[in-house]
DNA sequence: GTAACTGCAAAATATTTGCATCCTT
DNA sequence: AAGGATGCAAATATTTTGCAGTTAC
């Protein structure tokens, strides 16, 4: 039923900047990691083909945009992302915090399939930054 | 220092939808019940001005589309939105689930300002529709 | 009267789609 | 060779901005 995937040069590439990252990555930083030489569409086909075969998450920001990162505990057509994402309202970083946390009771008859925590704040550098520039 | 804001018609009728409805609205929700009688940057900006005076926080859907609900334990400029929200995927309507739940913990230097939970699943109507479809 | 508010049009931003061509299997 | 993958251009969707005219205080 589900397609076929072929192992391309393109996908790998966009497999290496996510594997290489310790954040999660919006078009804009695939954009940059790989100096616009994949085209948009591409990128965002292969990001949605990799959704689809469990391997990638998505993350809605606060900014609007979408953010994408490896899954570590799903499979193809069931993820289970259940951790909490944090973005730095400064650098707009968003960071995987793998950490499980108990599940909030839904009322009744609501059925859950996912979950996304996105926790808003200062990341430690833009902090420190903040803090330093306040000194002044 | 903050704006000096006025007491408009337009105000009002947004935040009478606002207050009618259960759920978070995004701006179709509005185009809709105001059956398009107040113009897309108008909705957009005033929606903006109850975000900045704590009267109404935003919720980013897993749909690319930013919701709106009022706040009941914020003031301007310090939002306290520490609940959770769900959104169905079937319909994408959007309910604060208005339970405060135990904060987690963050790594070393991460400093929390906000926190957006959103819960996807199936809300009561869409799961009982779903079920009575595949009876047939 | 003044500054905030509104509507209209246009712009900006993010993402998707159609299609011709290319490449993996 | 067949069908998935890619690039380009254009379309779509969402939200924002500039500006001129209007209105609340």
């Amino acid at each position: 039923m589900d397609i076929r995937r072929r192992n391309t040069k393109t996908k790998q590439m966009i497999m290496t900047v996510l594997s290489d990252s310790s954040s999660a990555l919006c078009y804009e930083d695939f954009e940059k990691q790989l100096s616009g030489t994949i085209d948009k569409a591409t990128v965002y086909r292969i990001l949605q083909g990799f959704c689809d075969d469990g391997k990638v998450h998505k993350i809605s920001g606060n900014n609007g945009k979408t953010y994408y990162a490896l899954c570590h505990h799903c499979n193809s057509g069931n993820h289970n992302d259940n951790h909490i994402h944090f973005q730095c309202i400064r650098c707009q970083t968003i960071l995987c915090i793998d950490k499980q946390f108990s599940i909030p009771v839904l009322p009744p008859g609501y059925r859950m399939t996912d979950m996304h925590c996105l926790i808003s704040g200062h990341c430690p550098d833009c902090f420190n930054e903040i803090a330093d520039y306040e000194k002044k």
